[in-house]
DNA sequence: AGCAAACTTGCAGACTCTGCAAACTTTGCA
DNA sequence: TGCAAAGTTTGCAGAGTCTGCAAGTTTGCT
């Protein structure tokens, strides 16, 4: 077996916490919504709530995935122009996360009820930053890390800026074209810069 | 007369509760600071402090001042190139910082005591961005909003980056050094990239 | 002086979050 | 199977943030 029953509950019940936070801050707004109602739609005590989440936010807002290993390597051993490697390993990483779309979407929609919320979940993308400075510090070893940080800021806040405005188009579209909507921009931006 | 007794009492109150609170931030941290200590070593009471401020981090994070006229008309009708003249827009904005140097300094170091304050940070600076946005909209016509907003993250993230990495340096620097850095180092990332 | 507007304060109360200890469940092992 | 250890849930008490309201004070103005 792959889970003990205990890992499967906790993981059922973190999920059903998280399902029921969206749901209820999806049409109350994230302010009006109290960690008690969403405990109760969730079947668990207040107290559990916070055993499983430090604040109401993190209910909503969780990390995302990490690269997957084999993209990060082929990546950093990558002999092609950066910006094309690195679309390619930005996709691998969206992709991941197209089984969570539909929970996604209704994230970046509750995202717009509140600053806190924003906050939280720049916070969260300010860790996967740290993490891809390290990637892509790996493959240029010797720029110094300030400029890489940067860069990755730089990607990222494309990406999310992407991702954010262009809700309210068509739904269905393959979530890894947001990478390429984003460094489509990202191109077109440092063009006007010289 | 240029303010009424009222009006200077309002602003020496907001004032005196804004100093006491970094003061007590800065030597105990900004989530061991209770709003009533705050309020107390304001001299003020309690309730008063929520008449004064959102909440607690908004007594430590103030907006930035607006980017002054003349400087925005220059650089809008400049003809030098576009960062050479970035620079002299932002330099003219952080002359304004110059006087409270050292309250901006204290703030920069309390915001690395909590992430809450880090995010309050954050939603400022989104603000001053949005600002810029405009400005340098202004400018360039006829490109794309999102292109611009992509431009002023990076400007802005660059700076946040140069100022917060470099504490412990130097304390004396003139204020304005930091833009140049920034756009040194931005200068360099961008020539990563093709 | 005297009135209206602005400001401060105390109080009650809703909400978030923590520590603790008691009850309950799962697990590993005899 | 049965029992102890480990992990989970829950209730409760309590600290802390923040709001609305109403009463009291100060200020601006005539």
């Amino acid at each position: 077996m792959t889970e003990t029953l205990r890992q499967r509950r906790r993981n059922q019940t973190s999920r059903d916490i998280r399902i029921a936070a969206l749901e209820l801050c999806f049409t109350e707004g994230f302010d009006k919504v109290t960690t008690e109602a969403i405990s109760t739609r969730a079947g668990v005590s207040p107290r559990t709530f916070f055993n499983y989440f430090l604040n109401k936010e993190s209910a909503i807002i969780s990390h995302p995935p990490d690269f997957p290993a084999e993209a990060v390597e082929a990546f950093v051993n990558g002999k092609g122009r950066l910006l094309d490697d690195l679309r390619i390993l930005m996709r691998a990483q969206f992709e991941l996360l197209q089984d969570d779309r539909k929970m996604i979407d209704m994230v970046h929609s509750v995202i717009r009820t509140s600053e806190v919320l924003r906050a939280t979940h720049e916070a969260a993308m300010r860790q996967l930053q740290s993490k891809f400075t390290d990637i892509i510090q790996r493959r240029l070893h010797d720029v110094p890390r300030q400029q890489i940080e940067t860069l990755c800021s730089l990607i990222l806040i494309t990406v999310g800026q992407v991702m954010t405005d262009s809700k309210n188009a068509d739904d269905t579209r393959d979530i890894a074209t947001y990478v390429d909507e984003a460094l489509d921009t990202l191109e077109h931006t440092l063009k006007l810069i010289p």
